[in-house]
DNA sequence: CTGGGCTTGTACCGAGAGTACAAACATGGC
DNA sequence: GCCATGTTTGTACTCTCGGTACAAGCCCAG
């Protein structure tokens, strides 16, 4: 794929909502042209196809989220404090990018199908979040759990599903809100203890 | 949409497959003729298209969703034991209809997008599970939430993309596993406290 | 045995993805 | 200035596939 000038990755930004709002499959490429003012055969010249527009446009969010998920990781405090980060990371790229993060939930097995989004999914969330949580385990912050990686997993997934509600109703995401309710549910659980 | 009858409805489970590994999009109805052995024409006899074989499909997997949910969340015991019921209900349908449940998360904006579909996700799960954390909170089992709704949605988000990475590797998804891990998460959090 | 709905083959239509290509244009090295 | 290389775009085309049309055969209840 050529590299795609600025100007134009600027203007492709609006064709997510397309995606979001209408999935890929309803979303023609001439829709694509009159949404952002690419004509057709330029939109051809850069991209192999409407495939390829959305991987562009994952692949931008997703190296947001890698980001902003490392600087969490990295921070400086116990794993769970920095659990609490990345949940916060992953809701502010969210919040920034609604429509591609939109995209990217609605679209979940067409971006498994691509090995590079895959990957970069992987790269991005799993394996960090991953040896987080070993980390947590092994200073003695967070609890053993069987299967670090579907840990991981199981943390994405409360995250974005939930957060998921506020993008789809709500055009503002309550960051705060969320991040906290989440944050909570992951860390303590819904149980309610007597302290 | 005319009745189906059963056999045919018993051979469109293979169709569940092809949804599953190859996306909406990529599966071509002929593809669906050939792999269930019903031919193009009956299917366009009982379904107006493709859309409508997948909402069949969901259909009856969201069915049996909303009845197993429906059990455990009017089993006996705290409102915290009938969400860990709820967590099994869910795991054990997605190991019955692995192919279903696959194809439904991955094309889970297209599911939103079908008006029936969606208000059956909301019926079947959201909607029973966010008055079970409403009960609990009220008989005193389960912590207060902000939002029983995104509660909910966050606990189907938890369950279901864990449970995921299981049917996309393995096909046989170990239930006990996943369950205790997701249940432990879910009611207790990952932060570890010293007992 | 006959009329209705079921089942299926075959032929067709139209939308839209993707291709081909050529004319214009921009840019930078000579 | 002028050529070479790459970009940009319009237009016209092909081809796949979803969906329709329809007719012939089939099955079964009355």
């Amino acid at each position: 794929m050529r590299t795609v000038p600025a100007h134009t990755a600027v203007k492709l930004s609006v064709a997510a909502e397309l995606f979001a709002d209408h999935g890929v499959e309803q979303t023609k490429i001439e829709d694509i042209a009159a949404a952002t003012g690419i004509p057709k055969a330029t939109l051809y010249y850069y991209f192999a196809g409407k495939e390829e527009i959305l991987a562009f446009l994952f692949r931008d969010t997703l190296n947001r989220v890698a980001d902003e998920v490392a600087i969490a990781v990295e921070s400086e405090g116990s794993a769970a404090a920095r659990l609490a980060e990345v949940i916060r990371a992953q809701l502010r790229v969210m919040a920034e990018q609604p429509a591609i993060c939109r995209a990217l939930v609605g679209e979940l097995g067409r971006a498994g199908r691509i090995p590079e989004i895959a990957a970069m999914i992987h790269a991005a969330y799993y394996q960090p979040v991953q040896s987080l949580i070993e980390d947590g385990v092994t200073e003695g912050s967070l609890r053993q759990v069987p299967d670090p990686e579907s840990g991981a997993m199981a943390v994405f997934g409360a995250v974005t599903i939930s957060a998921l509600s506020y993008l789809v109703t709500d055009q503002a995401l309550d960051q705060e809100r969320i991040a906290s309710a989440v944050t909570t549910l992951v860390l303590d659980g819904l149980r309610l203890r007597q302290r």
